[in-house]
DNA sequence: GTGATTAGTGAGCAG
DNA sequence: CTGCTCACTAATCAC
């Protein structure tokens, strides 16, 4: 039964009747504050300060009043709920961004690791290889935390290669 | 300007009007077709099956049936709108979810292959120092790829140890 | 009473 | 015309 029409872009209908209303009876606007409020003082003012100015007014007059006064609420209520909704969305998509950043980066920063890991694997292997060719018994404690580091014990003859000291020992090698 | 008031839980204003109006005339139903179309029947027949129902009807009443047939599918297209809404949000949960999971699996991950590395560059290291303090010198080639194994030239007098062959060669490691 | 949320509504755009 | 989305509204709920 509501005579109220949907009010998009007609900010204030009860406004503008009012407006009409003092203009025909060429009233001055200070006789009434008879409905001269504007949506957004409406809106801001306190229930306190609203009172103060809805004196003499009718008891319809007042009821009518508050009720705009709620919708216009409702309206920012709803713009807000909008809003809340669409910076959440935003933030989801920006976590999954982050998200998907972070395994990026440690999909690559893993496949970096491997490449090391079998590069040193090839040439421990290759030494070990060495060792076995050339008949050089080495053993090595087991390693349980990769802080421990591994000792080596002479388990062949003391009595090994100890001349040519030539050239620089140490592996010519990509990896460390 | 609408006379219609919000039809939260009110199915079918108009149907029930014609309800009502047809119980208190007491003319049989199939006089006319007049009104009595079901909201369930007036959203989903085609426009072709609904024409051929309002043959013998006003202009006004066509047009007012019209309308009420577009606003029950609005009706149903913002309930479409609300529930494609939430399960967007869903998807990007999961979608999320799954990410985070799958950061957490590199993690682990990651953190294993380091500790295998490290592990294997202090058994690489102890081979080396091995090596270093007994004169053996080793020269392996520079490792490109992961694929690519390296290989050993010995650069030392090939006098070298070759005798007492007599346990396992290879060095006792946890690390394969 | 205030604020948030939901379903229904018309406006308005795209296909 | 169909379908979708937006802003607005009333209803409803929680505090």
């Amino acid at each position: 039964m509501s005579t109220k029409i949907f009010l998009s872009h007609v900010k204030s209908d009860e406004l503008s009747a009012a407006a009409a209303a003092r203009a025909a009876s060429a009233s001055p606007p200070s006789k009434h504050n008879h409905m001269t409020i504007s949506d957004d003082d409406l809106v801001s003012l306190s229930v306190k300060e609203l009172n103060r100015l809805l004196k003499g007014l009718t008891r319809d007059e007042v009821s009518k009043l508050k009720q705009r006064r709620r919708t216009l609420k409702n309206r920012g209520y709803a713009a807000n709920c909008r809003e809340k909704r669409i910076s959440q969305k935003e933030e989801l998509e920006t976590e999954k961004d982050l998200l998907r950043a972070e395994v990026n980066r440690l999909q690559r920063e893993n496949d970096i690791v491997k490449m090391e890991l079998n590069s040193l694997r090839s040439k421990c292997e290759a030494l070990e290889q060495f060792a076995y060719q050339n008949d050089i018994r080495v053993l090595t404690q087991p390693l349980v935390m990769s802080s421990m580091r591994s000792s080596i014990v002479m388990k062949t003859d003391p009595s090994l290669p100890t001349s040519v000291k030539t050239e620089p020992m140490l592996p010519t090698s990509t990896v460390s």
